[in-house]
DNA sequence: TACTATACGGAGGACCCCGCCACTTAGCAA
DNA sequence: TTGCTAAGTGGCGGGGTCCTCCGTATAGTA
């Protein structure tokens, strides 16, 4: 198969710049009409390069899925992994909740259409980017026992959508976050 | 003011019952006009009797609201105000789990058109119920001073959110509440 | 330069939300 | 019972989106 056409790639690009702005102007279900009108394209195009809506929320959101991935690898050789676990939860908190689009995005790809692309969409590569810092952590005896990185991300995205009409959306989530560590309940001796 | 007319009743309710269908069936953002349709109405008649969507995810909740808060007026004289709170933030959280669209309403109208009946709707009431069981618990040293009954609310509806589309909504949710209460560090010391 | 697969844009259908306006009808009064 | 009137209704048109299809332009190659 040869490579894509030039005029293709360009439209790509163009295509994801624009959609990034609209989606932090309007949030996850920003009109596809506009971002092609917009980017001087027609519709059809959007929908030749980003099949569906999700496909195109993916596109515009890997390079910051792969950086909170990188950042969870950098954390696998942290001696205190209670620590390094918290780092990274508080740093996929802060993305999701300060990235207009963002967590629609996590959770509704865990039911995507099924059996497409379900190997390396967003929330699968967090997961799996997490796994390694809770297991150690468990492992270590700084996690109760049973709580999985799955549990953890729906939370966080659970916060993410929760806090997101909020004035302050970054702080009011991280405050959320700690909460649901420590627990709600003061610890009983 | 002369009282509703008769007709005006009779749809209202006829409204009502195919708008809890829909918004079951097809979540927060069933078709306005799709129920007009099934109710045997003028899609105008839909919007003059719930001039906004929000305002019939309101109407089509209230009962269940409405039932809860009495479920938190009837806990408040429970001797043990820990297990009183626990009670009813399980229940609030089965409900907003199950019923298709709650949640969303609750977070919505938090940042619903400002000054619009901001002191009746939805997570206004919860939130009202709910904050005498806050307060004594708080008081008895059985939740964690600075947590406020909006954050647990908030900690609530994100949890169902991000729950919605797992295959078992109510147990999940339900895990996720256990485990934010509890705190997903292990008791240290 | 000529050809062809690739990529494009726009038209058209289906759906939805929304506001307007002429018409129907429930409920009251004579 | 009969009329009256305002409350209530339904449908239409405008504007928007999503999505598919198809004729056309063009990048890359021979």
């Amino acid at each position: 198969m040869p490579v894509q056409r030039a005029d293709a790639r360009r439209n790509y690009a163009r295509l994801l710049a624009v959609a990034e702005q609209e989606i932090a102007a309007h949030g996850a279900d920003a009109s596809l009409e506009q971002i092609a009108r917009l980017a001087g394209v027609g519709s059809a195009t959007v929908r030749r390069h980003f099949p569906s809506r999700h496909a195109l929320l993916e596109a515009v959101f890997r390079e910051r899925i792969e950086t909170l991935c990188a950042h969870a690898r950098n954390l696998g050789g942290r001696a205190d992994t209670r620590a390094a676990l918290l780092e990274w939860l508080s740093a996929v908190t802060a993305s999701a909740a300060t990235i207009r689009g963002l967590a629609i995005a996590l959770i509704r790809d865990c039911a995507a259409d099924p059996a497409e692309a379900h190997e390396h969409c967003a929330s699968a590569q967090l997961t799996e980017a997490g796994e390694p810092l809770v297991r150690r952590a468990t492992d270590d005896g700084a996690l109760t026992p049973g709580v999985t990185i799955t549990d953890l991300i729906m939370l966080i995205t659970g916060i993410a959508l929760a806090t997101e009409h909020h004035p302050d959306p970054a702080t009011e989530a991280d405050r959320l976050l700690a909460l649901t560590v420590v627990g709600v309940s003061p610890r009983q001796r």
